[in-house]
DNA sequence: ACAAAAGTGTTCGATATACACCCATGT
DNA sequence: ACATGGGTGTATATCGAACACTTTTGT
């Protein structure tokens, strides 16, 4: 038998089939604290309950566009910096039937947000991942959203995703020491992003106190 | 409606379901090499090609269940390391139909298995990493596998999982180095490594040099 | 005695930590 | 003038890279 012959015989419906969803965690830092976009649930199961923005998984379309989708509809952005989270898979996770879920985060800067609009809102991470009160395993999905941050803040640029295009020192170290939840050294946290970052000619103006210059991200250097 | 009537009322089959499968890839360090657990497909699709150990998600088992299974069922091993890599869902992965494979990644001393039988063979991994002619996506999977070992080596205890209970220094040095893909110096290793293991009043024998000592892992230390 | 690999102490340089000080603005 | 936060130089501690040397076995 070919290959062809063979698919042309295969019968799909022969093999189990979960639903397969992807819920986004956005994460932005707000209020001096990292926050998380919530939607408070119009339905059941698990209504007036929080949960994460989530979507099916279309037939026709890749996991990463599947969470473009979500995020897209609910923030009206495109080209977020995301990231597959991991893929969970309890078979109580969803009381309506099996379901395996595909966890994003994604970032963005505070700027570039609308405010939230009917049941969004964006809430406290911490207090979401330490939450009991969640809908399904959406509270495990935030706190593994913030563990994974946490470990990329210091080898790659993923904080740079929270800022606007030009920013100044003092504003991505907020950043940074908000991720990392510690407080740092301006000297040493500058001499440490100076290789990753590009300034302008332009500065802050009216705060009572020596205007901060603006910076760019460097582009990466491949390689 | 409360939740459990829109539960009784709730059809799951309005809603798309593609098929999920758990595609393991088994590690090991053979031959001063690491190398991958591939099966040579008897059947279509891909007939003839190397794929990874794989199986259908059923309905009841979460996926760290389906991924024991998988690996149970080709190496009869039972609580081997194993950890989550990556969802993969491009629509044209699978040629039969649309599936969204889980994958997996597990480590396992060489000692501790059993020569493959059947379709079952170990090839190094950085050729099925490299290679353009593996069925499905497979050779990603490899290629995100090594990547993901290479990065946790440094900060975790993975290269225990290459050794077996008991073992050698220059074993475990052996092991780091085929891992990094780099002479380290013994010395530093040493040092490094001292606070994460117990030595034993066992030595080697036999060799023509010093007998080694041999170690075990300490176990970790919560917190 | 010698080869071979196990095992250990010490130096050197890079990097991170900590602190001290100067600078520019609005009130 | 002064309070406030932006911006920069310098000393110290810590860690890893590199090397030199000693130890124990089989032949």
């Amino acid at each position: 038998m070919t290959e062809s012959e063979f698919l042309r015989r295969y019968r799909s419906s022969d093999y189990p089939k979960p639903s397969v969803t992807v819920d986004t965690a956005l994460f932005t830092v707000r209020d001096n604290a990292l926050q998380v976009l919530m939607i408070r649930r119009q339905e059941h199961p698990f209504q007036g309950k929080l949960s994460l923005p989530g979507v099916f998984v279309g037939m026709a379309e890749t996991l990463d566009e599947a969470a473009a989708r979500a995020l897209y509809s609910k923030t009206g952005l495109r080209d977020i910096y995301t990231e597959q989270l991991y893929t969970w898979g309890s078979p109580e996770r969803d009381p309506r039937m099996r379901v395996i879920s595909v966890s994003y985060y994604a970032l963005v800067p505070e700027q570039s947000l609308a405010p939230p609009e009917g049941p969004a809102l964006f809430c406290p991470a911490a207090e979401i991942a330490a939450s009991g009160d969640i809908a399904f395993d959406h509270s495990r999905i935030v706190a593994c959203g913030i563990e994974r941050i946490r470990n990329k803040v210091n080898y790659t640029d993923i904080a740079f995703s929270l800022v606007d295009e030009e920013f100044t020192l003092p504003e991505l170290q907020r950043i940074y020491e908000i991720l990392l939840g510690q407080k740092l050294y301006k000297a040493n946290f500058r001499k440490k992003i100076a290789e990753k970052i590009i300034p302008t000619d332009h500065y802050t103006s009216g705060a009572p106190h020596r205007p901060s210059r603006m910076y760019r991200k460097r582009p990466e250097t491949a390689g």
